[in-house]
RNA sequence: GGUCUCGUAGUUCAAUGGAUAGAAUAGAAGUUUCCUAAACUUUAGAUCCAAGUUCGAUUCUUGGCGAGACCA
């Protein structure tokens, strides 16, 4: 990579020039220069000022005399601007880099280290469809999954749900008291918004109730505790537990629906999972390893039984792990199913996308796993993002403001639909090609709009302001694809020609400024792609190739490639539209996003 | 009360401690005999406040103010 080679050699200048001091590479600043001087690349000299006291300009002089002649091959020239050293890359050597990777479809990844990651995303609970919220959480570990794989990494996708515990038990009562055997067959509802609708019910029916007791004159904390319904599910809860054969019936029955309800949409979200956990087969894990805690002296037990750890010289407070009746808490099921994910394969990273709210369980989960011994706890990770709030404050369903997951894709269709039509470029496909491709760009939008912020910032949702698809989305990097598709097919030229297309070619023109510009952001990819590796960011993805895309719109306007001024620079401008096709579908591939080659 | 996160153009987002803080939208003005105008060009507009560290701070430190989350 360029900026690795640039800065390899600026060390080496400063080695001979300065043998007796020591120099290592973070000290030498690369940046891309700015658009109003000469040059490609920078190199920030003031570090070494001091530390040599140099006068800036004498030192860019050595260093950028040092670097023209000794790499000859690399650089074309300097400039010194109070204190930086900008350099200009030779055009051979762009060229060179085009001719080399123009049809590389493997350009960007890397080999990594093989390490074995897991990413679990996604996992929802039962009682409720995917809302809009999920969406940010889904697109971020599918995307964050390719991203890793793609680096270098062996990676195992993972879904864990949370299938027991209260809230389908509220879904269950109401589904007995007022469904009268309703099922997803009987109803035409997917099963997942079936389930979803008692969830809803329950809550009406408690919230009646509430209000009757306290018109009774109940006080209100109490009336939440009493309420008839609300018991029920409790007690329904305790049945669970103890094994009830017609309790567990039904809730295999209801969950299976939810099951059938989420498959379609995680395939319409076109996402998958490699391994699915469940918590009713993770619930009672920990249970072991704290007992084990307890005997090496880690945790201790108070009067009333319970078993706890002490975390304050940590800065924390102490954590309550298992009660004084021997049941567990939330902490404790995810300490057992920490281990065992890190059992199952062989752990090196444990990534959980998760969402900010939970910053401090995460962090009090992977100190206790330290402090148990546990080998499981380095590797973790939680990869914590922002909620998706809308312009009122959080989505509540209690509210009824949740935007539901199914819905808003089937929004985004239609709007791509609209679109289209509106702008008059529904002509010349069949029905099935425009059903596609209005897909195409409806759940682009979406995941692009959920992806393109850096995921540790909450984000702001306007569902009243419909998406725009114009600007900084996944419709403006699809519509450059398919003007590149289109010179292609005009060219009679595949996306990714045959190489001795091009064979003839050898540079002996200078490039444009539109052309450099496009072949310096192309050269810029892998280590684009590692940033995002290593930083688990997919926005930076986003970025890039709108970046990318803008550059092609840019140069589109103001050259011809079809009717270049020369062969040369036809053959060029080909090759350089082949490659950045090719990049653009790469980096939206990681996202799930598809680019089309007409709209 | 304690811990943590976040405050950048009207709005939504960028910026490993580096040059005159970038985009996108919304605003103003333009571009179509020529490879798709879902595009392009020009223009105006911002670092919450106050100290400190530094040659240099949107970035690091401290203290305010404001928003949010979590822990009792």
């Amino acid at each position: 990579m360029l900026t690795q080679q640039i800065r390899q050699a600026a060390l080496a200048a400063l080695h001979y020039f300065y043998p007796n001091e020591t120099f290592t590479p973070d000290m030498v600043s690369i940046n891309e220069t700015k658009a109003e001087f000469r040059g490609d690349y920078t190199v920030v000299l003031f570090p070494f000022v001091k530390m040599l006291r140099q006068k800036p300009d004498a030192l860019g002089a050595q260093i950028g005399g040092y670097l023209v002649e000794q790499y000859a091959d690399l650089f074309a020239e300097y400039q010194l601007v109070s204190g930086f050293l900008n350099l200009t890359v030779k055009d051979l050597f762009f060229t060179g880099m085009l001719q080399q990777n123009w049809h590389n479809l493997s350009f960007g990844t890397h080999s990594g280290d093989g390490k074995r990651v897991m990413v679990e995303y996604s996992s929802p609970n039962t009682n409720k469809p995917l809302h809009f919220g999920h969406l940010r959480n889904i697109f971020l570990g599918y995307a964050l999954g390719n991203i890793l794989k793609e680096t270098g990494k062996e990676v195992i996708k993972a879904n864990l749900i949370n299938d027991r515990g209260i809230h389908i038990c509220k879904s269950m009562v109401a589904w007995q008291d007022y469904a009268n055997g309703a099922t997803p067959e009987s109803t035409g509802i997917k099963g997942d918004h079936l389930v979803g609708d008692y969830y809803v019910k329950f809550n009406d029916v408690y919230k009646a109730e509430i209000k009757a007791l306290v018109a009774e004159g109940m006080d209100e904390k109490l009336a939440e505790k009493e309420a008839p319904v609300m018991k029920r599910a409790q007690q329904m809860l305790r049945q669970w537990e103890a094994g009830d054969t017609a309790v567990y019936k039904l809730w295999q029955t209801m969950n299976g629906w939810v099951y059938g309800g989420f498959e379609v949409s995680y395939k319409r979200l076109g996402v998958d999972f490699d391994k699915m956990y469940y918590e009713s087969n993770t619930y009672l894990l920990g249970k072991a390893i704290v007992e084990k805690g307890l005997e090496k002296g880690v945790l201790f037990r108070k009067e009333d039984n319970s078993v706890w750890i002490d975390l304050t010289e940590d800065g924390l407070d102490q954590k309550l792990l298992l009660r004084g009746d021997g049941t567990s808490v939330y902490i404790t099921q995810d300490i057992g199913t920490a281990v065992l994910k890190y059992n199952d394969f062989k752990l090196d990273q444990s990534v959980y996308v998760i969402a900010d709210e939970q910053n401090y369980h995460m962090q009090v989960l992977k100190l206790i796993l330290k402090k148990l011994g546990e080998p499981c706890a380095e590797g973790i990770y939680h990869l914590s993002y922002g909620m998706v709030e809308l312009p009122t404050g959080r989505m509540k369903s209690r509210e009824g403001t949740v935007v539901d997951a199914d819905d808003m894709m089937d929004e985004m269709k239609r709007m791509a639909q609209e679109q289209t039509e509106q702008n008059g470029k529904a002509e010349g496909f069949s029905p099935d090609e425009l059903d596609r491709l209005y897909t195409m760009i409806g759940m682009g939008a979406l995941k692009f709009y959920l992806l393109r912020v850096d995921p540790k910032k909450k984000m702001i949702f306007d569902p009243k302001e419909s998406i725009d698809l114009h600007g900084f989305t996944a419709t403006f990097i699809q519509y450059a694809h398919a003007r590149i598709s289109s010179i292609l097919r005009k060219e009679q030229l595949p996306l990714m020609p045959g190489t001795e297309r091009f064979s003839g070619y050898t540079t002996t023109q200078a490039l444009a400024k539109g052309e450099k510009d496009i072949l310096v952001a192309l050269e810029r990819y892998p280590m684009v792609l590692q940033e995002a590796a290593g930083e688990m960011n997919p926005s930076v993805l986003c970025n890039y190739t709108f970046g990318l895309a803008q550059l092609f719109n840019t140069f589109y306007d103001q050259h011809s490639i079809s009717k270049a001024e020369s062969e040369e620079k036809k053959d060029l401008r080909l090759m350089m539209i082949v490659m950045s096709a090719q990049v653009m579908r790469h980096a939206m591939k990681l996202l799930g996003i598809a680019l089309p080659e007409k709209m």
